[in-house]
DNA sequence: CCCCGCCACGTTAACGGTTCAGACGTGGGG
DNA sequence: CCCCACGTCTGAACCGTTAACGTGGCGGGG
C-alpha cells in the first residue's frame, strides 16, 4: 500500500476519467473530438477538469502517440545568439518563422556547443523535421541531424544527401556576375575578404588549398565564382590575395582590410563575401581617409539593410524568402517527389562603392 | 551518404533488444549510462544499432518518461517574425538564447495567431517552462500558459500571479527621470507618442481613460512615470496630448509625429515610449527641416543601437541582460524560494536630440 | 562452508495519451 | 418483427522510453 503523498499530484486524463466514472477515451474526446460525445457530458468533463486543475492533455504524451511534435528544429553551428546578431541570419529566421507560424508549427532553436562535439541537443530535440542553416559539411551536429529519422532541409549546402531537400542561391553565378562588374570597371588588382573557410579559429591569408578545401560550401562557391569571372578577364587567381576571418563582424572586416591593404597596397578593389565584412572595409577606408570608390572599390554580398543604406555595391539575395522556402519545403511535404531543390534568384546591386579602377601609378594618400 | 533514411519499420529500443537478446534497459543504458554495462556489450549494442538503422532513443518518448523536454518556450503575442525585427526584442532574445545555450536547453518559439484566440499552440508546446515577453495582461495565450503546470517567467509584467517569476525594469522611475530631464530644460508643452495600449487596432489620440486602462503594463507605467514627473513641474497632464500607434515601426512614429504636431504645433518636445517611434519622430523633423533640438526635442526609450548611433536622448535598458535573467530564472530553479523578481537598472542617456525648450513665441518655420 | 554484499544486468511498471474496433441502446424503415 | 444505421461511449492495445527495484552469480571474510 502506497501512502497517498500524491495529494498534489497533477491530475491526468485517467484520474479525471475515474473521477467522472467515464473512460479515458471520452475525456480525450472531450478535448480533441467534441463531436464524438454529447454536449452535456463534454461540459461535465470540462467542468471537472477545471475543478481538479487538469491542464488538458499533456503535449509530450500526445506527441509520443501521434508521432507529431508540432515543431521544426533549426540547427546553426554558430552560437545561438549569433542568429540574432547577423542581419542575414535574422532575415532568414524571420522568413522561417513566418512559414512555421502559418503552419501552426513551433520553431525550436537547437542549442549547440560550438567546437565541442556534444550532439546530445540534436538527439534531444522533439521535432518533426530540421532546417540546417549555414553549417560546415563535416559538422558533427549536422551528421547527427541526418541520423534522425525526420525530414531535413538544408540551406546553402550543395551536397546531395539522399532524401534531403535544399534551398539556396547560386552563389557561384552571383559572384561571377560581380567579378564581371568589377573587371568591366577596369579592376585587375583585386583583394578578397571572406568568412571562415573551415573548422578552427584562423585569421589571415588563405592559400588556394585552403580555399578549395573549404568546408563551408557558400564561401567555397563564392570564391570559385569570383575566380572564374576574373579569369575571363585574364586575371591570374594565384596573384589575388584572399584574407579569411573567423569572426563575422564589422570589426573583423575592418581589421582584415587593414591587413590586406598593408600587404597589397596596389589593390584597387576589395571584394567581400558578406556585407558585414564590406561594412568593415568601408570603415577602414573612412578611417584612412580613402575615398570610395575613387581610391578604393568595395563590394559585399547579401544585401542587408545596413549595407543598402550605405549604398554598398553588393549581391542581394532574398534571405527572407530563403527562410520561408525552407519552412515550406519542410512543412508542406504532401507529395513524395523528393528531394526537391529551390534555387532563388539573386540581383547585383550597383551602389556608390564601386567605380572605375584608379590608375596603377596612383598611390594611396599617405603611403 | 549511406544512411538508410527510408527504413520501412523504424527500429526501436525494443526491437534492438530483441535482436540482441538483451533487455531494453541494457540498450537504454548503452546510450545513457555507459558505466552500467560492460564495454564489449555496449559496443555490440551500438554496432547493432548502426546495422539496423536505429537512430538512438526517441526524444519524445524519453521526454515523456523523464518528464523533461529540454526546451523552454517563448511566448510573444506579436507575430513571430516581429521578434526578429524589433531591435529591443532581438536583444532580449539574444540574451535568452545565451542562457538557454549555457544550460543546454532548446528555445521553442511558440507560434501565436495574433488577434485570434487559438491557443492550441500553447497547449501543444513540449517545454519545461515558459518565458512570456511583452504580452497584454488579458491575452488568452498568456492565460493558457498560466494554466500549464510548468514554471513561468514573465518579462515586464508587474502582475503578481502566484508562483510566477518576473524580470523587468522600473519603467515608472525611468520615465520619471526623463520627465525631470525635460522639465529641467524648460519644456512645458510636451507631446507623447506611445505604442499600442490595448487590444484592437487603434491609431490616434489616447485619452486618459485609455491610458490608465492600458493592458500593456510597460506602456501604462511609462506614461504614469512621465505624468508624475511632469506634475512635479506643474504641468497639467490633461493638457498633454498622447498619441498611440498600433504598429511599432519607424514609419508609424513618423506618421504619428506629423499628426501630433499638426494638432499641437506649440509642442517643444516629443517624448516617445520607444526608440523606434523616436527615430520616426526624428525622420519627420528632418523631413520638415526642423532642427533638433533647437526646434524640437525628441526622446526615446530602450537604448537600441540605431538610436544611440543617432545620438538619441533615451533611457537605456539592458535588454540582453533581461533575456539572460529570464532564462536563468527559469532554468536555475534549484531552490524553492519563489516567486522571485529581478529588476534591472536603467540609465538616462542624454544625447543630442534634447535641448532647452524654444521660446513659446517662436514658431516652426513654415507654419 | 556459509553468508554477505556487490556487480552487472534483467523485469516490471509506469509515463499520459490516442486510436480503433466494437458494445449498447434506440429508433426508423421495410 | 427484423435488421441496420446511428450516436455515444468503452476496453484494450499501443507509442518508445526510463525509474525503481529485483536477481543471479561471484568473490571474499569469518
Amino acid at each position: 500500500m502506497r501512502v497517498p503523498r500524491d495529494v498534489r499530484r497533477p491530475a491526468t486524463l485517467a484520474s479525471l476519467a475515474a473521477e467522472l466514472g467515464v473512460s479515458r477515451t471520452t475525456v480525450s474526446n472531450a478535448y480533441n473530438r467534441p463531436d464524438q460525445l454529447s454536449a452535456p457530458l463534454r461540459a461535465r468533463v470540462l467542468e471537472a477538469a477545471r475543478r481538479l486543475g487538469y491542464p488538458g492533455p499533456d503535449p509530450v504524451a500526445r506527441s509520443l502517440r501521434t508521432r507529431r511534435a508540432g515543431a521544426v528544429g533549426l540547427l546553426l553551428t554558430e552560437a545561438l545568439s549569433y542568429a540574432f546578431r547577423d542581419p542575414a541570419a535574422t532575415g532568414f529566421l524571420e522568413g522561417l518563422a513566418l512559414a512555421c507560424e502559418r503552419a501552426g508549427s513551433g520553431l525550436l532553436l537547437v542549442p549547440v556547443s560550438p567546437e565541442l562535439a556534444d550532439v546530445t541537443a540534436v538527439h534531444q530535440a522533439g521535432v518533426d523535421g530540421f532546417v540546417v542553416y549555414s553549417v560546415r559539411e563535416d559538422d558533427p551536429h549536422f551528421k547527427a541531424v541526418l541520423q534522425r529519422p525526420v525530414p531535413t532541409v538544408v540551406c546553402d549546402q550543395p551536397i546531395g544527401v539522399e532524401g534531403v531537400d535544399r534551398v539556396g542561391v547560386d552563389d557561384h553565378a552571383a559572384m561571377l556576375g560581380m567579378a564581371r562588374h568589377l573587371t568591366g570597371l577596369g579592376h585587375r588588382r583585386i583583394g578578397v575578404l571572406c568568412m571562415r573557410l573551415g573548422s578552427g579559429r584562423y585569421d589571415g591569408p588563405a592559400d588556394e588549398a585552403r580555399q578549395t578545401g573549404a568546408t563551408y560550401p557558400v564561401q567555397r562557391n563564392r570564391l570559385a565564382g569570383l575566380r572564374e569571372g576574373l579569369a575571363e578577364a585574364g586575371v591570374d587567381w594565384a596573384a589575388v590575395p584572399v584574407h579569411e576571418r573567423f569572426a563575422h563582424s564589422v570589426d573583423a572586416g575592418q581589421a582584415a582590410t587593414a591587413e590586406l591593404l598593408a600587404a597589397h597596397p596596389d589593390v584597387t578593389a576589395v571584394v567581400c563575401t558578406s556585407d558585414i565584412l564590406a561594412l568593415g572595409a568601408l570603415r577602414h577606408a573612412a578611417e584612412r581617409k580613402l575615398s570610395v570608390p575613387e581610391d578604393l572599390t568595395v563590394t559585399g554580398f547579401d544585401g542587408v539593410p545596413e549595407g543598402l543604406r550605405a549604398g554598398l555595391t553588393t549581391v542581394r539575395q532574398p534571405v527572407l524568402e530563403k527562410g520561408r522556402a525552407a519552412g515550406e519545403l519542410l512543412l508542406e511535404r504532401d507529395e513524395r517527389n523528393r528531394p526537391r531543390v529551390v534555387t532563388l534568384p539573386t540581383e547585383l546591386i550597383v551602389g556608390v562603392t564601386s567605380g572605375r579602377a584608379r590608375a596603377p601609378e596612383r598611390w594611396f594618400p599617405g603611403w
